[in-house]
DNA sequence: GGATAATGTCAACATGGTTGACATAAATTT
DNA sequence: AAATTTATGTCAACCATGTTGACATTATCC
């Protein structure tokens, strides 16, 4: 079964990364990294009764301060529902403010208080831990190509240049 | 926030894919990427009222098939009781087949069954081809570099060296 | 024959998604 | 000024997928 296709395809040397299975190995790979790089972060919010969901929300929130709710939703692609009940616990146990806007008061802007960025910091640090090694082991020149094919991959309005008209 | 992690760190140019600040635009880009790559599947998935959970263990009996379930658990870090809700079901709806093994009678082997394998194709034709989409146009430098970065990312037992001792 | 191993199953629970319906307050349009 | 739209919040029900714990069956191993 997984021989079949490279038969076919692997005469031409220069597109062997384009062979089914290469590209089978890539999505494993991808399976497999995404689940190391959530694993340490998965550990400490555990420890803190915390979840994945809890996570991305306090990751977005310190990347862009001030940003509102609907924005926040875009970014996580989830509905205001399941957003809500993240939001109204971290708020409750003080890890993030939402303050009235000032421009337009129906809107909420929110920013990590002390504690909030406290636990972010620790969340990121480890993160960023695993991300240093692999980057530092494999050097800059495939650093790049991995940013390049992961922009790729991504839906086009969530790549870097895209994502910055809005905050503030 | 963001700009504080840069400046006392990138007077090393070489050493700029490793500022705090690339570390999060990677860790973002990964969560981005991630989405993306399994935005296809879950559709398609959605359609046949099937999961994210059904497609892994979908895609691994693929992989190796005759796999024993205990194989299949350790491979997707779940609980048996966990993996078991998931293969009763496909069991059921003779996707995949488990048959009693040779050697020892108390394991089982999972194949896919003929439906098995045209909804395994359905799925990983169109991963494939957004993964193809994104190979093509980052070339095949940037796709040894990600393959790199994601091998170091994992943990060391899931790497496609260590993979292979297994199966049949 | 007794211990161990591989699997299956039941029940209870947590997380994090969904939809639908409805409420409030503020901004915008007419 | 009134009507409409927008941003947010909330309740309830449901689904998928993970967990733990307890227990049963069958086959293998010593």
């Amino acid at each position: 079964m997984q021989d079949k296709g490279r038969q076919g395809r692997s005469r031409d040397e220069t597109l062997l990364f384009l062979t089914d299975d290469e590209l089978r190995n890539g999505i494993e790979a991808m399976y497999f990294a995404y689940r190391g790089f959530t694993a340490d972060p998965d550990r400490i919010l555990e420890e803190h009764g915390y979840g994945r969901a809890d996570h991305r929300a306090i990751h977005f929130i310190n990347r862009s301060p001030g940003m509102i709710v609907s924005e926040l939703i875009d970014i996580l692609g989830v509905t205001k529902q399941s957003l809500n009940r993240v939001l109204r616990r971290l708020i409750e146990d003080e890890l993030v403010e939402a303050r009235i806007g000032d421009c337009d008061r129906r809107t909420r802007r929110l920013y990590l208080t002390e504690a909030g960025k406290a636990l972010e910091r620790h969340l990121s640090e480890t993160q960023r831990g695993r991300m240093r090694a692999a980057y530092r082991s494999a050097g800059p020149e495939a650093v790049a190509g991995f940013r390049t094919v992961l922009e790729r991959l991504m839906d086009p309005q969530y790549r870097l240049g895209s994502r910055f008209r809005q905050v503030k």
